[in-house]
DNA sequence: TCAAAAGTGTTAACCATACACCCATGC
DNA sequence: GCATGGGTGTATGGTTAACACTTTTGA
């Protein structure tokens, strides 16, 4: 059923950059292209945008559709409109990053059509379209989100040890940070709530867990408190 | 002459936020709008994505045709996809938002169809389709974008006084800054450069006009330098 | 008892803030 | 000579950065 307008318009698609974290390192995850164009290179997850959806469903839509994934946190992250980087033709992809949680990280191998892998962002390989660029956007962009939101925990699980966490900053930094400091500064902020719990079976001391107290996050930032690295 | 594509497809249109500054308040360019929908409102300058068009050149077109406005800085702010957004149907708007320098300000009255006009930022007027929410996003952006990027300058004439710049700053974030402050840390970056002349005519002491000078910023950056407020 | 990571304080350098008076100019 | 904004320095408190050893646990 053909859909006829008076002037031409570019497609619009959706692409997610999804990031994820395995053994302290970030990982980036990819779809394998079964057509063309660009069959057989790997992409991000992403299509194109129904009639009268917004645009972050069409992004959660196509995660889903495309990686099994759901209830991460996601948000719009810039729009790429040139006209050659599609092939097919005009095509405007309003790109978005997604943060996934490691204990649901798993893309479940089950959706039918693609496989969806995690490959480290240190050694990505050729990728279709413009989503080298893309990505390389979603990377500066969550470097510099990171000092002054607390987006991090959303890449752990929700119960976490204050190493782990120091861990994700430095593998998004790419940079070491001192243990010390680090500690003081982010338990001074008063986010982190302690848990009654140890990690388990490690051989070493077992270290504390905690958990981010979103609500005291907003409660302050409503008062002015500014999240600072 | 109709377009025709096998799946059904949002318009694509470009939205500006022109920022300008008059007697040391920040203002915004406004177009009113002759036709429905939103008949006799006020929006913001732009239009339809031609085809095979970027985003940015698109953009830089609307406002060219719209307000006579050309070579301003210009920068994609985010896009705004909700379905409800215009009457006529499903279109997505690749917002971006313009800083025009003080002395090119006029905005070419000339321009057949449209009136365009500055209005002060804390007094607007009731605004067509989603633009209200466009305006508030920018402000936000320019508020934080400002603490780290030297783009207060594109507000300004080329040269122009320390109490000039300290005053941009102020009206953008919509606070006051201590002069000493302000001038030891702006002084202490590098970034001005002191000209021969000095501000003529006034009933004081006449002020130093300084120049930004941007290729020394680039190369500061290069070295990992980061401007901060 | 060894290995491995957890946890913990102090000091010195730097940076941000607060604050008030004299200077040059035009009218 | 007066009104107007231009221009300047210091002291204090707070923040960041650098740095090493003891503790706990499991194997």
């Amino acid at each position: 059923m053909p859909f006829t307008y008076e002037y031409p318009r570019p497609a619009v698609t959706v692409d997610c950059v999804v990031f994820g974290l395995d053994q302290g390192v970030l990982q980036l995850l990819l779809i394998k292209r079964n057509s063309p164009p660009f069959a057989g290179c790997w992409a991000l997850p992403g299509g194109f945008v129904d009639q009268n959806e917004t645009l972050d469903a069409a992004a959660r839509r196509e995660l889903e559709e495309e990686t099994g994934l759901r209830e991460v946190f996601l948000e719009q992250l810039f729009t790429f409109g040139d006209p050659g980087r599609d092939p097919r033709g005009h095509t405007v992809s309003v790109a978005y990053y997604a943060l996934v949680r490691q204990d649901r990280h798993v893309p479940q191998a089950a959706t039918d059509t693609s496989d969806a892998v995690w490959y480290s962002v240190a050694k990505l390989p050729k990728l279709a379209f413009d989503h080298q660029r893309i990505i390389s956007t979603a990377v500066a962009r969550l470097q510099g989100k990171v000092r002054y939101q607390p987006i991090n925990f959303e890449l752990l699980p929700r119960k976490f040890t204050l190493t782990e966490l120091q861990g994700v900053y430095e593998a998004v930094l790419e940079r070491a940070l001192d243990k010390r400091n680090f500690r003081k500064k982010i338990l001074a902020m008063g986010l982190l709530a302690e848990t009654k719990e140890k990690q388990q079976g490690v051989a070493h001391r077992a270290p504390q867990l905690y958990q981010f107290d979103a609500a005291k996050y907003k409660k302050l930032t409503k008062q002015g408190f500014n999240f600072e690295l």
